[in-house]
DNA sequence: CAATTTCATTAATCTAGATTAAGAAATGAA
DNA sequence: TTCATTTCTTAATCTAGATTAATGAAATTG
């Protein structure tokens, strides 16, 4: 989504808001359609289990849209909490506006653009995770963005790669030795 | 996609082949933006890693479409093997039909539906494999595709569930002997 | 049909990463 | 600045699932 007017044209609700970091912008039981589009900041996604445990999901930096698919696309309230690592701002829009019938067909190509790359990063990861130890994920991580982690804590990344922050702690240690 | 039509009307290319148990769709290596509409039989994705372990991605029965997005999206060879469970049709199209001007807005809606439902899949996966045992997984998996479990042998399903068939067995014990 | 290959199970052993615990470093708030 | 909180590191111990190996049951093939 190159554009961020692409999105404000197409829902006219569309608003922009400033976060401060820490604020939670959607919860865990919520039923909505709802997408963030950065403009500014860093967010992210992450579910919390029975155990208390958080799991990131995600995370969007500048020019990302970030929200919960699965809930949306299945009817359910979603089980990801959605909160700001840094002070942000975000446009928030309804993704039910990309099933109206006034969209141009750019719009839609853009849509289907969206969720194919959306697609393609989500069978990296599962492939990722089947296959690659915790230490492969983490070197294949710093590669993939090598900004985020100036920019977020290590205890979030191992949560994103589904390791403990003493585990990935080790893992940094070995590189660190290793070289 | 609920009607094979649509595709076929897509991509004036698009035919049907009938292939046998075993027989190979796509190997790793190519280069290509095919996709597979599977009319009947079952299908698989997977890669095999340096080990020569291979670790399923998805199963493709009856109505659903079957490609290697992530490629695709980023002009890469693919790194997914695609071949045939049981004696299957397919339909082979080109996901490149979806780029063409002269779509409908169904058509275009259609794909988007298609690629967020996949999305979808893919999120719950993730968060599955991050935050779930090998248990959990298995029973969720025979939850929501309870009909596989006849189609597919064993170690193909702890190859998607990211175990060793030896520890699906395991935790197969185990739940006959709870009960 | 017998012969071969693939598949599932069980059990012993091993290991990556989890858990627990404690201290050090960094960050933030008053 | 000081105090408190969060973050990171290191180390000991534990465990889910991997690996290895052996056996029997199914499925394929000629």
């Amino acid at each position: 989504m190159e554009n961020i007017n692409e999105i404000l044209n197409l829902d006219s609700n569309a608003k922009i808001k400033k976060v401060k970091k820490g604020e939670t912008l959607q919860r865990e039981g919520e039923l909505t359609s709802i997408a963030f589009y950065v403009k500014k900041g860093l967010i992210r996604s992450y579910s919390i289990d029975e155990k208390g445990k958080e799991h990131i999901f995600m995370f969007a930096s500048e020019g990302w849209v970030i929200a919960d698919i699965e809930s949306q696309e299945f009817d359910k309230p979603t089980e990801l909490f959605i909160d700001c690592i840094a002070d942000s701002e975000v446009i928030i829009f309804d993704r039910k506006c990309f099933k109206a019938s006034n969209l141009t067909k750019d719009q839609l190509k853009q849509n289907a653009h969206l969720l194919a790359r959306r697609t393609a990063v989500l069978q990296r990861r599962v492939i990722m995770l089947m296959s690659t130890s915790a230490k492969e994920r983490y070197n294949k991580f710093l590669e993939t963005y090598p900004e985020l982690p100036n920019r977020v804590p290590q205890r979030m990344i191992a949560s994103y790669l589904g390791i403990t922050p003493e585990a990935l702690s080790k893992i940094r240690g070995e590189i660190v030795k290793s070289k």
